[in-house]
DNA sequence: GCCGTTTTCGGCCCGACTGTTTTCAGTCG
């Protein structure tokens, strides 16, 4: 949720009821949430916002329809209160006076300042309390004038812990975008799998469940106890770790910097609108003497998985399981899965040698009547209810795919030629690859111009029958990313549109689209999909990580509208851009996609050859949004692919 | 604020860690 933008509540639509669409009742009704936090209100008050805001952003049906059909109040998290205060902001365009008055009366300095790791709203209220503090600013001139080490209940760990949390928010937005993640966390992992007697190690945390943005690192490495002091040492002597933070029996807490990388720290190429977005040159040196936290957790064999799966979390599905583990007289927590009438007032490691046995996670979901639940899925967002029903998807892996669609080449703003992409793509074993430079409205990108497309696609047809006559199962398809312009037109006529195997249609001013509001927005997109001519929507929100928010969109209504052109035999799909900076169809929207009908392709944004491993990233995503082979369209052979493309209606 | 119900209010997941205390509050996951 925005940070840097201040929260505001939205205005009511002037052409009338719903006055207020799904996203943003949900957005609001977590923001009123953090206001109440900030305001010391009942925990569990607050939680009623968050799940609210939860069932709100992942309703399936149109919120406007659940509404009039007097069902709202039966949403599991949508009681009499929240109930009346959305009906009334839909219907009648008003929000109630509470949540004004917070919005008004909390400075937004306060928001941001629960960025700061282990700073959280009690501490925030009372900083604004006692010193009159209302933003980070303030804060800092406070933490070096030594005013907070002289307050109650803070003192000079405190005052030192605030002003490195200003630093990491000030770097990394605090969090850390999962490519980045998962290399740090593979070559710790690495590392510490290497230490003798390390018999087990995993990373845990959001990385395994593929979050596309991170916190810190939780690793949790099982050994025999008796080893457990050598190989905390030994792990404190790794390279690449700048700092310890603590270092217990169990928990050892360390800063890690790119000297734990073997070869220099290597961003690769970035895309020149993507690098803008998260802070041009700056940003590339950041990274290159950035630093990242992990946990690492040191546990015996019997304990591992236990201690894996609830470091892997997520907290909401950890809530469910533990209610589910106290629904059979059992408890669970990060030791094991202990029954109640065993260990009476014994708590923590003392009660876990009760713990019945599990030899892996796998033996947790048995014992709790569930069916093995991956991490990517472990979001409390329905896989309990699948799991008991046995009706868990059986998720896409990167080996299903057969190519790709969404490339680039050095004719827009590639650094790789045509050749040099398809010989790459051949090398990764694919049968296909889509090339789809950049179109003419985009000047800045080196937009193609109509002839130079159609020379482009010479080009191809030559290449193609040559592979044919050669007896190579591989082909190139052609295609464009087309710019959507103006009240969603394409950018080349459509005698030209009609030579090509597909469209990618895109968004790219995006400056102008984050100044229009999401009715706007949604209405140039129904355009852009119902034109004839276009195949896929590409990075559907123009978001990138740690970089910018998208533009304001209805996205439901656009997938529903592509379900139905689907329905009619006209094949419109959407894209998980996979590069790591945009990760865009959000795997939030993905299963609902797959509801709906419309298929995905899983398409890298490749702007050179090392690009086009980022399809792995799109899995992960595709994942993580529930998705099968079945619905991803780039697992098809290029004759089912050819006969797709040409359902253009 | 929601939920469920012994239908009107009590419980809402749970433990570790940290830094501040001298028994605990705040934060995190």
């Amino acid at each position: 949720m925005g940070s840097g933008t201040p929260w505001k509540l939205p205005k009511a639509r002037a052409k009338g009821s719903p006055y207020f669409s799904r996203n943003q009742i949900s957005k609001v009704l977590h923001q009123v949430g953090v206001l109440l936090e900030l305001n010391g209100a009942n925990p569990f008050r607050t939680r009623s916002y968050f799940n609210g805001s939860r069932t709100i952003s992942n309703l399936n049906d149109d919120l406007g329809d659940i509404i009039n059909t007097g069902k709202l109040t039966e949403l599991k998290g949508i009681g009499k209160g929240l109930g009346s205060s959305i009906r009334r902001a839909v219907l009648d365009g008003e929000w109630v006076e509470d949540w004004i008055e917070l919005f008004e009366s909390t400075p937004n300095g306060l928001i941001e300042m629960l960025g700061i790791p282990n700073l959280g709203p009690k501490r925030i209220k009372l900083l604004n309390e006692k010193l009159g503090i209302s933003n980070i600013a303030e804060l800092q001139i406070s933490c070096e004038k030594h005013e907070i080490e002289e307050l109650d209940g803070f003192g000079k760990k405190s005052q030192q812990k605030i002003i490195d949390g200003i630093q990491l928010l000030k770097r990394f937005n605090a969090r850390r975008r999962l490519d980045i993640g998962l290399l740090y966390g593979n070559a710790l992992k690495n590392l510490i799998g290497n230490i003798d007697h390390v018999e087990k190690i995993e990373l845990a945390g959001s990385a395994r469940r593929r979050k596309e943005s991170i916190g810190d690192l939780d690793l949790v490495v099982g050994a025999e106890i008796k080893f457990h002091e050598t190989i905390s040492n030994s792990i404190l002597s790794l390279p690449g770790i700048a700092d310890v933070k603590g270092a217990g029996g169990s928990k050892i807490s360390v800063i890690l910097d790119t000297s734990i990388f073997e070869n220099k720290f290597n961003l690769g190429n970035i895309d020149d609108g993507v690098l803008e977005a998260i802070g041009g040159d700056e940003y590339e040196k950041m990274e290159a003497s950035g630093t990242i936290d992990a946990q690492i957790r040191l546990v015996s064999l019997n304990m591992f998985p236990f201690t894996l799966a609830y470091f892997t979390g997520s907290k909401e599905h950890n809530i469910r399981m533990r209610q589910r583990a106290l629904d059979r007289g059992l408890k669970l927590n990060e030791f094991g899965l202990i029954p109640l009438d065993k260990i009476e007032n014994k708590v923590g490691i003392e009660a876990a040698k009760y713990s019945l046995e599990a030899k892996s996670e796998k033996d947790i979901y048995k014992m709790l009547d569930l069916p093995y639940i991956v991490p990517e899925l472990r979001e409390d967002l329905g896989e309990i209810e699948e799991g008991e029903k046995n009706n868990l998807p059986e998720l896409v892996t990167s080996n299903s795919l057969l190519g790709a669609f969404h490339n680039h080449t050095t004719l827009s703003d590639g650094e790789a030629t045509l050749e040099q992409m398809s010989d790459a793509a051949r090398k990764l074993n694919w049968k296909y690859l889509g090339i789809s430079d950049h179109s003419q409205s985009l000047k800045i990108a080196n937009g193609l111009s109509p002839q130079e497309l159609i020379a482009q696609g010479d080009i191809i047809k030559k290449y193609n029958s040559e592979w044919k006559q050669s007896n190579t199962n591989f082909r190139v398809f052609h295609g464009v990313e087309s710019d959507i312009l103006e009240n969603g037109k394409l950018d080349y006529k459509n005698e030209i549109l009609e030579t090509l195997d597909y469209v990618v249609a895109s968004v790219h001013a995006i400056r102008k689209w984050k100044n229009r509001d999401e009715a706007e927005n949604t209405e140039d997109l129904f355009n852009a999909i119902e034109n004839k001519y276009t195949t896929m929507l590409g990075h559907p929100t123009g978001r990138i990580i740690q970089g910018r928010e998208g533009y304001e969109v209805d996205m439901h209504a656009i997938i529903r509208r592509m379900g139905e052109l689907n329905q009619e035999g006209i094949f419109k799909a959407i894209e998980i851009n996979a590069s790591p900076y945009r990760l865009d169809l959000d795997w939030r929207l993905c299963k609902f996609a797959k509801m709906c009908g419309v298929p995905i392709s899983i398409n890298p944004d490749a702007h050179d050859i090392s690009g086009l491993k980022d399809v792995k990233f799109g899995t992960y995503i595709a994942r993580k949004g529930w998705l099968e082979k079945s619905d991803i369209i780039n697992t098809k052979d290029s004759i089912e692919v050819m006969e797709l493309f040409s359902k253009r209606g």
